[in-house]
DNA sequence: CTTGTATATATGTTTTTCCATATATATGAT
DNA sequence: ATCATATATATGGAAAAACATATATACAAG
């Protein structure tokens, strides 16, 4: 991963979006943030695809369910700078995360900032 | 500034390379930036405007020359984000700096990370 | 008029999005 | 158990939009 590699993952407002969400929340299922995002599914679906391939997020099947959460194996820088993005986001994810209707509140444990 | 905004800014190539070598440098002209690059002066020439237009360079100009530099208004998770870039790119940085042929030497302070 | 830099237009390429459809798991009826 | 149906997610292909680059030209300082 090379910060090209992250800084083009990050410079769509879905996908960042997604990782902002996913950072703050910890795992999401694609329902949860088809809701959040107001976004069609496929949409939603093909970049999570793009975020998975790149290694910026990993996966847990759980059923009919498949949640995302940011990859263990990330950097310290990478980490460092989604951190400062969601520091920097406060306001918009409020306003995400009031649009999120979780499909379990259980398992879920947030990771830090 | 958003984070979106920010990470636009740096997903592509020769924008990266640009605020890397400014970054490190302290200030550079569009010259020298063609030079390190190896690319076409117009090519730099907007990509540069670019990264002006959304400030996050600043310009001095002295006679014939516009030296560019890091704007002086960026918040600190800017800043942050920037320095993990050039902390996680060490390689390739040595390898633009050795093309860079500096038009002045002096008037130079290198920024810190 | 030469040098350094900026901008306009045209063109090519990549990315994003949409729609339709596919797969996979789950549920309920018989 | 089988069949039909519902729900969650993924993907193929086409259309649209955004972006990057090249070439030519303009402008500004000396």
């Amino acid at each position: 991963m090379t910060p090209l590699q992250l800084f083009k993952c990050l410079s769509d407002d879905t996908r960042l979006s997604i990782i902002l969400l996913v950072q703050n929340q910890g795992e999401l299922c694609v329902g949860e943030l088809v809701d959040a995002l107001v976004s069609s599914q496929p949409k939603i679906s093909r970049h999570l695809a793009s975020l998975r391939e790149c290694q910026l997020l990993d996966i847990r099947k759980s059923g009919q369910w498949v949640f995302y959460r940011i990859h263990d194996d990330l950097p310290n820088w990478a980490n460092d700078v989604i951190c400062q993005a969601v520091n920097a986001s406060e306001a918009s994810l409020v306003e995400l995360k009031s649009k999120l209707n979780l499909v379990n509140e259980a398992n879920r444990k947030s990771a830090c900032c």
